[in-house]
DNA sequence: AGTTTTTTTTGATATAGGTCAAAGGAACTC
DNA sequence: GAGTTCCTTTGACCTATATCAAAAAAAACT
């Protein structure tokens, strides 16, 4: 799949799981004033999904999209169900899947919380050192809860 | 279990899955500066545990303790992996419950990531109607990722 | 190689919410 | 029911970060 490719728009149901092979995907959502929010970086061997909606198949509140060229395998949510449905150990491992990324969320709530703009992003810098030099600052910025120009100016030093 | 009893200390490692049946509970960390930041509140009929210490066995960043006189169920990870392992359904329910919780980090992170003190009081209200008024103001506040100042303010009007 | 578009940096100014300090209230204790 | 202790409110002032605007740099096209 192309870089920048839209996988999912807001207000779709997200039929599928994706699992990113090679390149990086992210989510994100539109402000009321229509500035993107970056929500979640998948970097290599991660789940990429929209979280609400394809665990609930409502709406999604997210658009996905590639930021670079990827190899992307997905799984629709009755083909995974079947799945985890027949073997015990799929439904563990999904399980277990789940909680990780829950971790991972808490981890970044904590961040995201009571630390400084620069903490944030030396938070950034332990949790995606991969990503944090291959996609636009604008991106991560949002992603860390501040502007492009702040992030900029926490860069320099 | 009495009001303001510690169900798990910073350090330990958290051996149970508590289920609150009656009352209420918290778990929060110490910043480095000593302040309590709430992380979570888990009211009747919730899950309760130190995440990132129960499911990985790991010493917990978090303290669990009560807010009121509570009854409350729990099951030793060792339980419930024998539990898990047995009963596929049990398992699944587990993982629906994990990708419940986990849904509302995200829906948590996205209200502190981007609005205002006001609208993340808001927030607060719908999410945890209950909890609004049976907890100390500091505790909301911490939860909430501001001061109990301004949170003093945003009440009055 | 030059043009357009996107991204990043820089500067000036504004503001939401933090910090500090102190005064009121409520709620336990003996 | 007076004395502690804890919790909430209020006021004055301050700071980190947002906002706005524009220049500079980098990347993407033709």
């Amino acid at each position: 799949i192309p870089k920048n490719t839209l996988l999912i728009r807001e207000g779709q149901v997200c039929k599928k799981l994706y699992y990113v092979k090679k390149g990086m995907g992210r989510s994100y959502y539109l402000k009321a004033d229509g500035k993107e929010v970056t929500q979640w970086f998948f970097g290599v061997g991660k789940f990429m999904t929209s979280v609400d909606s394809f665990f609930q198949q409502s709406p999604s509140l997210y658009y996905l999209e590639t930021l670079e060229d990827s190899i992307i395998y997905s799984i629709s949510n009755t083909q995974m169900d079947l799945l985890l449905s027949k073997y015990h150990k799929m439904e563990q491992i999904a399980r277990l899947a789940s909680i990780e990324m829950l971790t991972k969320v808490v981890n970044k709530l904590n961040a995201i919380q009571f630390q400084t703009a620069r903490e944030r992003y030396e938070y950034m810098l332990a949790e995606f050192p991969d990503i944090s030099y291959r996609v636009p600052l604008g991106h991560i910025a949002s992603y860390l809860g501040m502007t492009q120009e702040t992030l900029s100016r926490i860069r320099k030093n």
